[in-house]
DNA sequence: GGTTGACGTTAGAGCTGCTCGAGGCTCTAG
DNA sequence: CTAGAGCCTCGAGCAGCTCTAACGTCAACC
C-alpha cells in the first residue's frame, strides 16, 4: 500500500505520516524500486493505533510508545498502562471543560455587558484564575 | 515600575512580556539609566488588555490589535468589535465543549472495558469523527 | 571591600504537532 | 507526447510562549 492510500485510510495526511517517519515514531516502511514507501497491513495497524491514541489526547510521543510495545507484542502491558494513563486524562479533560465553560460564562457576561452599550472601563478584568501552560488537551 | 513587578500584577511572566515586545505586539517602555526596562500606568493598561484579552480567547495578533486601538482613545470601537469576536469565539467554544465531552465519553467507555479485563483488538478504533486543525482555542 | 542573591539585559534555541511549499521524479491515461 | 496525479526530499513556518547561557546591576550583610 503507498503513502496516499494509507493516509486516507487512516484519516490523516501523507504530511503527518512522513513527519511521524521521520521522527522515528514509526518504522520506516520497505521502499518500492521507484523509490516509494510500501506499507505493510502491520505499518498500517501501528499506525492506525498511534493515530488512534492521539485522537484520545495523548502526548505524540506517549502514542508511539505505547503503539511500538503492542506491535511489538506486549499488546497487554499497554493496556494497563493505558487505563492509568485514560484515568488521568479524563481528570484533565474534566478540568478543561470547567475552565471552559467557565470562559463561556466570562464572555457571556461581557457579550451582555457590551450589548447593553457600554464600553466598560476597564473594558477586560484579569481576575485570579489559574493560567494553564499545559497544551497537552489542545 | 520594572518588568518583574509589572509581570507579577498582570499574571505573567517577564519572558512573556519581552516577548511581546520584541514582537512589536506592545509599544516598547522607556528605559532607566542602567537599560532597565520602566513601565508606565498606561504601558500596564494596555498590556494589561491585552493579557484579558487573550485569556477570552482571542488569538495574540487580535488581542494586540484590540489592545492598541483602545489605548489610543478608540475604545468604543473596539467594543463594537469585540462583541462580534465574542460572539464567534463563543460558538467556537460551544464546538470544543461538544468535542471535549465527546471524548471524555470515548474515554469512559475505553476504560470501562479495559478496567473489564479486556485488551481488545484492535485496542483503538479511528471512528469517522471531525478532526481539528484549529488550535485556536488550545 | 567583598560576597551573596535577587533582579535585570541580550540573543537565540526549543517546545508541540504538524502543515505547507519548492523543485523534482514516476507513472498512467488519452 | 502531454497532462495530471502521485510520490520524493529538504526545509521553512505556525502559535505562543518558555527557557538557557552568559552577562550586568544593585542593595544588603559581614
Amino acid at each position: 500500500m503507498r503513502i496516499g492510500t494509507l493516509a486516507q485510510q487512516l484519516g490523516t495526511t501523507v504530511h503527518a505520516v512522513r513527519f511521524y517517519e521521520r521522527h522515528g515514531l514509526v518504522p520506516a516502511p520497505e521502499r518500492a524500486e521507484n523509490g516509494y514507501r510500501e506499507y505493510t497491513e502491520r505499518d498500517a495497524e501501528r499506525l492506525g493505533l498511534l493515530i488512534g491514541l492521539r485522537r484520545l489526547g495523548l502526548s505524540l510521543d506517549q502514542s508511539a510508545l505505547l503503539a511500538a510495545s503492542c506491535s511489538e507484542g506486549r499488546c497487554a502491558e499497554v493496556s494497563d498502562e493505558l487505563q492509568s494513563l485514560i484515568a488521568s486524562k479524563r481528570t484533565e479533560l474534566k478540568h478543561r471543560l470547567r475552565e471552559l465553560s467557565h470562559l463561556d460564562r466570562r464572555l457571556a457576561h461581557l457579550e451582555a455587558r457590551l450589548h447593553a452599550g457600554a464600553a466598560p472601563r476597564p473594558l477586560i478584568d484579569l481576575g485570579k484564575e489559574e493560567h494553564r501552560h499545559d497544551r497537552s488537551l489542545r
